[in-house]
DNA sequence: ACCTGAACACCGTTCAAGT
DNA sequence: ACCTGAACACCGTTCAAGT
């Protein structure tokens, strides 16, 4: 089995609230907030996490400042301190929240037994469908100083981690490689999905396109890249798609082959 | 306390007379502009990206700001608005120049003489290089939207572009073939450089380790992550150098493969 | 020609105060 | 218990003014 810890509801909101300031011992029951409607009242650190993935998602990453995420809450922005320690938790928040959508994801969430390649083949689709959901908050999610060196970008969690390995070892790894595929796949995930998502914004972002302006700069000299311009067309082709299954596929071939024979492939294999 | 605030200037000159009631009598000292021996004052727009650089190095990319840069230049901020549009593109400046110091790379600027395979191992090596260099700038380096959609992240300019796509193609490369390469040599380069760089940053940020504080939070709990604890060591070990080797022969070994029998290496072909 | 001072609009964050 | 108003220190950027 290699689901990350199967049902304990491990949901990722309440409970881990390290920081409440002090209070909490309260007999009462707290229901904090979330009248019988659940109306567009009762912040909640939940809803504004929720909101701020939202408002990136519209605006983009740098439009997002607590002024104006209090205003799409209805609220002014020292109002979100009660809920979020400050901008920068704030954005740790997002990035964990955004990763915490895959333990939602049914296709990951699979009952694994259709063995480990499927496994990392349905985890590494997941990661892939929340990049392309969120590629304004994917970019922090690649960057933000991870909590520990062995939790990586762009997985992220301990319990990710866990699953990650335990599937690998359960299916007949080494510790060791178990660990060094976790590595590769964290690489190959980030480097390609980062890239993606980076290719999908550019679309939009050119920003201000000057229009007439006869002897503007016009971009660059192409007339030095004579292969750039002859391959244009191919070089804007976006096969991201494809060269990920390709990528992926071939990733879990090398693992198979560590699997199997107990070692790294080297560069002459593949010759028959 | 997030970021350096150490108010008192950071200025790495002699007082620049920060609020000295009225003295300074000396007419004749002033000297504020650039006399013959190119001295440390006449700015520059090269001085002001070096300048930024060697900022973001010391204090963190969080810490540069107009007016912060501007002291650590002896000037005023409004004054960098000469040499520099806005912020914006001041970072878009800085990538450039980081990514131009592969130009001044003796290693990898030799005479691509020996090879293709030659010539992107010492690509990628400068690439690397720059990335341990600068590390702080390396996110930058990964994550501003290109230019264009075909110059990727992280060599960025459309000289090495034309210049890998060149070698590939006088090597035999079909020109579909030499495309996909680079696609897959920058998504390997960014992938395990944007990692190996924020492991190495990991070790410094922890921020504010709590001390004592009896029933904190004591990060996670790590009782529900058996194989994570049992594989610490393992997991905390730093082999990027010999991942990246490892990677980057792994992906020279498929490229041949696609040189030699014009196809794309596929999952069983490892077998013998 | 190059830099500064003052000003503007906007930020993150604190804290006392409202309800 | 939860939110607001006012305030503070700091930002990016503009523009007229200094030299």
């Amino acid at each position: 089995m290699t689901g990350p810890d199967t049902r304990p509801d491990t949901r990722p909101d309440e409970d881990a609230d390290p920081d409440s300031p002090e209070g909490r011992g309260g007999a009462a029951v707290v229901i904090p907030a979330a009248p019988p409607g659940s109306g567009r009242t009762g912040l909640d650190r939940r809803r504004v996490l929720g909101a701020a993935i939202e408002f990136i998602d519209a605006e983009g990453l740098n439009a997002l400042t607590m002024r104006r995420l209090g205003a799409y809450l209805g609220v002014e922005a020292m109002a979100l301190y009660r809920y979020v320690p400050g901008r920068e938790q704030l954005l740790d928040g997002v990035v964990e929240s955004v990763i915490d959508e895959l333990y939602g994801d049914p296709d990951v969430h699979l009952a694994a037994s259709h063995g480990w390649q499927d496994y990392l083949q349905r985890l590494a689709h997941g990661v892939r469908r929340i990049a392309l959901a969120h590629p304004e908050v994917f970019p922090l999610v690649a960057t933000r100083p991870p909590a520990a060196p062995w939790v990586r970008p762009p997985l992220r969690s301990l319990r990710w981690v866990e699953s990650f390995l335990d599937a690998l070892i359960d299916s007949g790894f080494s510790e060791a490689s178990a660990v060094a595929a976790y590595r590769a796949y964290s690489s190959f995930l980030l480097g390609h999905l980062l890239l993606e998502v980076s290719q999908k914004g550019v679309k939009i972002s050119p920003e201000d396109q000057p229009e007439g302006v006869p002897g503007a700069v016009a971009t660059t000299d192409l007339s030095e890249y004579p292969t750039v311009v002859r391959l244009e067309a191919l070089l804007s082709l976006d096969e991201s798609a494809a060269e990920f299954e390709e990528a992926l596929e071939n990733l879990l071939g090398r693992l198979e082959v560590v699997l199997r024979e107990g070692r790294t492939p080297r560069r002459g294999d593949t010759r028959g």
